[in-house]
DNA sequence: CGTGGTCAAGCGGTA
DNA sequence: TACCGCTTGACCACG
């Protein structure tokens, strides 16, 4: 099996992000006019750092990286009209080239706000017009792109807010289902129930391993795995899994800065009968920084034959 | 110049 | 009950 690893959002090493943003307030005490010049300018930066962080992956071959969703900032404010596509469509266009060209897989996250199975109806309101913004920049970039997203809250009745879950998103737009993949969380749904929902609305599962071990039901992974990498099977992508340590015994849920690496060959070992490509994406504190002292390891410790810098066969 | 509080938004968990 | 983490940064008031 060959693995490809990721990081998320920000490179360290190069010390950039394409995710600056400005707070509702401020837009709104600056005046619309000064708002718009200030958000373009912004977004403007954003695309030419984005394009600088895709070519330093290349460079790396780094396959896989997660775009942040503030690359346009306050895109989904209720009270902020402004349009992130037209305007910018040909900056768009050459992220989607960059990403076709370099190879590099991009996957974006809807953020914590994003709760689609909420008994609120504003809720679930805010959180369509999101999954639409993330549906229409991958449009806009004319790339297979996926969001992750988490099933939501539990409001203390987990089957009914599996039930919301499902009617909701049935309820969707065909074009932003068609992005949607889901992540078992470190709290309420667990691999056993992320499944249930990806199995029931025929969408891939990205399993976390961290939030695995965070929260789990006993499942045995051996078990599930199958059925997880099953959902994939209709998608030309390949499977996509999360990997992170924790920070501490103590403070358990939160990422570490590294990966442990021999946690992460453990997780390989148990991937290892399935024989499949995954894609695995690594959540750390230290970002890029993690994912090259991760390879060293690998490369020292392990006889993984590597192909480039960051991919390898199990 | 550095630090802490605030900013659009939701949840569940912990002290 | 009030704060923390998830995501991740800007900018202000204050010392």
């Amino acid at each position: 099996m060959i693995i490809r690893l990721g990081y998320v959002a920000i490179s360290l090493v190069l010390n950039i992000t394409a995710s600056k943003t400005i707070t509702y307030t401020n837009y709104n005490k600056i005046g619309k006019e000064a708002g718009y010049k200030k958000l373009d300018i912004l977004i403007r930066e954003n695309f030419a750092k984005l394009k600088e962080i895709l070519k330093y992956n290349y460079k790396n071959h780094i396959h896989f990286y997660r775009l942040s969703h503030n690359l346009i900032p306050l895109a989904t404010h209720h009270n902020v009209d402004f349009d992130y596509l037209k305007p910018y469509q040909q900056l768009w266009q050459e992220i989607g080239n960059l990403s076709k060209q370099y190879d590099i897989r991009l996957d974006t996250h809807p953020d914590q706000f994003c709760v689609l199975n909420s008994p609120r109806q504003e809720v679930v309101q805010n959180s369509i017009v999101m999954l639409e913004f993330h549906q229409q920049i991958f449009h806009a970039m004319q790339i297979d792109g996926k969001a992750v997203l988490h099933v939501g809250g539990c409001f203390n009745n987990k089957e009914k807010a599996i039930k919301t879950f499902i009617r909701n998103f049935k309820k969707l737009d065909q074009k932003i289902q068609n992005i949607i993949i889901l992540e078992n969380d470190d709290k309420v749904f667990g691999v056993k129930d992320v499944l249930y929902i990806c199995e029931t609305l025929n969408i891939p599962m990205v399993l976390d391993y961290h939030h695995y071990k965070c929260h789990n039901d006993g499942e045995d992974l051996k078990e599930y795995l199958p059925r997880i990498l099953a959902t994939w099977s209709h998608e030309n992508l390949r499977p996509k899994m999360h990997f992170s340590s924790p920070k501490s015994k103590k403070e358990f849920r939160s990422h570490s800065d590294y990966i442990d690496p021999l946690a992460f060959i453990d997780f390989l070992e148990l991937l290892r009968p399935f024989n499949t490509d995954i894609d695995i994406m690594l959540e750390c504190k230290a970002k890029d920084y993690a994912l090259f002292t991760l390879i060293a390891y690998l490369k020292y410790k392990t006889n993984y034959h590597f192909l480039d810098e960051t991919t390898f066969k199990v």
